[in-house]
RNA sequence: GGUGAGGUGGCUGAGUGGUCGAAAGCACAUCUUUGCUAAAGAUGCGUAGCCUUAACAGCUACCGAGGGUUCGAAUCCCUCCCUCACCGCCA
């Protein structure tokens, strides 16, 4: 959440930057601009009169000891005691709803981030690669693994419903190899630590990234335990740090974390009639890192370009944009999104959006380092896709098949798959 | 799930209704002294909020969480959570 302290003294400055975001945020600054304001009156009244309170009990102990009648000056103190809790109830009052609001405030665009209000303005920032040619028809990865015998995806109807799918075969372990050679990577050649979480999560680690309170309808739950299916790895990984104060010999920390990921994607278009691209569950390896404010624009970058580096190794063509002000997510201050060429599809796919988060994930949920002079500030928080794999195993399969139906397995997977091609 | 024990500051640990935000020790920081790969002493050392300021200071809250009793709660009562041990069940 945004530092109420912001909002207090530049009110004008934090409604302007949030203008350039999509909806309209400028009441909800008005009005926990006038919460706070009551809010603290309450406080202050509260606090004086808790402090008469506790003044005058202290006499009464004392009067007390040297057998005086304390009767009358007990009964002042009960008028003060009813009056602290009809102040401390407004103050509790204006206290909760000044959190919600705040909590319902998205990120502050970073000053970096390019100015636009739909994703046709998001600038392209680099291409890697180019769209390989065939001299066939390319076939798309329904296709594709329909007959390879390796997506069954009238099994996952039946068994969950649409938008859910079963790998088998060689699909089943094409997937499990990309996940180690994800894993490996990132733990052997960028220093990342493998954290495997968790993947039901409390109420307050959604909080913490801010999928909740506002997109509650997106997430999995079980009444019956209050635990909520995670969205991705992000959540259990950042909030394994919620509500510490790390040393500043910690940080930067950087978690590549593997796990299945579930959306309910309520409100979703065409969910169920592209194959794999928009399921319900879906495997992804996530990297995050929390930072130090002065580096986290440099790690942003560093991140970026772990995530490039699973494509470049396995020789898929892709292109990096940047996230104009209008796109980027409820979190983020800046945005690149990373997106693979998929033949068959004919299309580019997002497989990655890397992002950093600025402070505003470490506030929400309480998380701090100390710094060399040994205060405590709030760092910074960032996460990436490195990278989801539903759509990586797309964009493989549908770059690297050939004409006679088989698949090529890229030369960096073959020690992880143990097969040189598929059919 | 059952029974028992317990949850106090970075750690250990005292504190069962009244100057307790909390003794003591350890750790840590600064300073002093002696000196040499260490010792002694002094001072300081939690988090958040409010109110203020050039800066300091001041006030309030927090002893697992929430509620209750009381003029006053770390201390008494209730509910919940967690940890540990043993039992049961189980991949």
């Amino acid at each position: 959440m945004l530092d109420i302290r912001l909002i207090r003294d530049t009110p004008d400055q934090v409604k302007q930057r949030l203008a350039n975001r999509s909806g309209d945020f400028a009441s909800l600054v008005d009005e926990v601009q006038s919460i706070d304001t009551q809010r603290r009156a309450a406080e202050t009244e509260r606090q004086k009169l808790q402090g008469d309170r506790n003044r005058i009990s202290k006499e009464i102990g004392i009067a007390k000891k040297n057998g005086q009648d304390t009767s009358a000056i007990e009964a002042e103190v009960r008028v003060i005691g009813s009056r602290i809790e009809e102040i401390g109830r407004e103050a509790d009052v204006a206290d909760a709803r000044q959190r919600d609001l705040l909590l319902s405030i998205p990120n502050l665009p970073h000053e970096d981030c390019p100015v636009g209000s739909t994703a046709e303005e998001n600038p392209e920032v680099r291409v890697w690669g180019e769209k390989p040619a065939y001299d066939f028809q390319p076939k798309d990865h329904t296709v594709l693994g329909a007959a390879l015998r390796m997506l069954d995806f009238e099994a996952g109807v039946k068994i969950s419903g649409s938008a859910f799918v079963v790998y088998r075969g060689a699909g089943a372990k094409l997937e499990r190899a990309l996940i180690s050679f994800l894993l490996d990577l990132h733990t052997t050649q960028h220093g990342y630590e493998e954290i495997s979480p968790p993947l039901l999560v409390k109420s307050e680690c959604l909080v913490g990234t801010g999928q909740l309170p506002k997109f509650g309808d997106q997430v999995y739950h079980s009444a019956a335990d209050d635990l909520y299916l995670i969205p991705t790895a992000e959540v259990p990984v950042t909030n394994l740090h919620r509500d510490e104060i790390l040393p500043l010999e910690k940080l930067p920390v950087n978690y590549a974390a593997y796990t299945p990921c579930f959306r309910r994607e309520a409100g979703s278009a065409g969910l169920g009639t592209r194959g794999l691209i928009r399921m319900h569950q879906f495997d992804k390896v996530e990297l995050v890192k929390i930072t130090t404010p002065e580096t986290s624009m440099a790690e942003l970058e560093s991140l970026t370009a772990n995530a490039e580096k699973v494509l470049q190794l396995l020789g898929l063509h892709y292109r990096v944009i940047e996230l104009c002000t209008g796109d980027i997510g409820f979190g983020s201050s800046k945005t690149y999104d990373i997106e693979v060429w998929a033949p068959g599809q004919g299309t580019y796919l997002e497989v990655s959006s890397c992002s950093t988060f600025g402070d505003y994930q470490a506030r929400r949920m309480n998380l701090r380092y100390k710094d060399e002079n040994g205060k405590n500030r709030i760092p910074h928080t960032l996460n990436g896709s490195g990278t989801a794999l539903a759509r990586l195993f797309v964009a493989l399969v549908e770059t690297y098949q050939q004409a006679d139906g088989s698949i090529l397995i890229p030369e960096a997977l073959r020690g992880h798959f143990g097969a040189e091609k598929i059919g």
